[in-house]
DNA sequence: ACATCGATATATCGGCCCGATATAACGATG
DNA sequence: CATCGTTATATCGGGCCGATATATCGATGT
């Protein structure tokens, strides 16, 4: 899961750890944003398994510190700690590999149960062709298809008779919500709804 | 999580494993099934601290193998392998016990911020008090209200926007089954809406 | 000049949960 | 009595989370 989305952002920019956690928290609500406690693991694994790769980070060119006297202490310490990979205050900043991409490919196509990973899936799919697009919304509708009930099963607990209604709902709903997606699809990329850029102000 | 679903289950009847994990994948959505890498931890954990314990499996009265010529070896083997507890097949049958009850309680009322508890909790909620219930409920009303966004944000992504108006949509309509079951909960125990009994065959 | 505080930034640890896998006894079938 | 599917318990590796540790930078105050 977090792998898509670490890619999914790298494959726009180059971007440190710290980043990568805000902008994720900004991107899907503020509830699914990922903990320090698996980002820098995944970071890790990813760096490993060579999708993504430590940069030189060039983002800020007047990265010598300018405290003459303690420059030389600063420097040695960072050479230290890592070669030249490492600058303003001690971030690393990671890019997305050829390999990396693959893999983010890879990620987006295949089919993912778990709703917050195909709610990833959507987050970046502007990375796919609109054949796999389509391909990912109309898999998506119809294994929700699968789990409406037959019939609402009366009996057992008045609660737990209203978690099964509350079920039935939401999965309604997210059909819903894929076929407007679906139907979206089908216009021309130059013709769709956007109602953010019609008499809006500003 | 799984622990609240243990011993809420258990605080019905005694059960052993996996008719727990089978009562579980019934009680919410086939969805939300717990795993056995999960659930036999769970259940040691549990047995641990003491809020639940292993019980004499009196459940098949005629739990004695009538293969009479093996019998003396089968039940020599059991006794090897733990003594009177397990039975039939292996099982072991756990009870909850009165720490489980108090856990059981405290794990019913404290405030969950993931829905899968919550739900959980929601599918217990009937060993509350019927203040408790309404505390349950209006709570998780009034933290999901705070979810929601102040303006819909233009901007970004189509697909990402997309992803926020269906994040809206899905708070809302949680926060309006919420106000369903607030509603019911003011009705007199007795007089509350129960299509599964007027009318209904059997 | 210096102390301090909040934001930035990386990393690790314990613990829970999942998926896969192993093991074995039971029940039925042939 | 061989075999197969179900019942039943358990463990293992790995991922994710929440909490915590550590250190730097920038601003603010004195």
């Amino acid at each position: 899961m977090i792998e898509l989305a670490i890619l999914g952002l790298l494959n726009e920019q180059e971007l440190h750890g710290y980043e990568l956690k805000k902008r994720l928290g900004g991107l899907l609500g503020p509830r699914s944003t990922l903990s320090f406690g698996s980002l820098y693991p995944a970071l890790n694994r990813l760096e490993k398994i060579g999708a993504v790769k430590a940069v030189e980070a060039a983002e800020h060119p007047a990265a010598v510190p300018m405290t003459g006297s303690l420059g030389g202490e600063v420097a040695a310490y960072r050479a230290r700690v890592t070669s030249t990979i490492r600058s303003r205050r001690n971030r690393k900043v990671y890019g997305i590999t050829e390999l990396g991409r693959e893999r983010l490919h890879d990620l987006l196509v295949t089919p993912r149960t778990d709703e917050r990973e195909f709610l990833v899936q959507v987050a970046f799919c502007r990375f796919l062709a609109p054949d796999e697009r389509l391909m990912l919304f109309r898999r998506r509708r119809d294994e929700l298809a699968g789990r409406l009930p037959a019939r609402a099963d009366a009996g057992r607990d008045r609660y737990l008779r209203s978690i099964r209604e509350r079920d039935a709902q939401t999965v309604a709903n997210d059909i819903a919500w894929l076929e407007r997606l679906i139907a979206d699809e089908a216009l021309d990329p130059d013709d769709r709804p956007d109602p953010a850029i019609t008499g809006g102000p500003r």
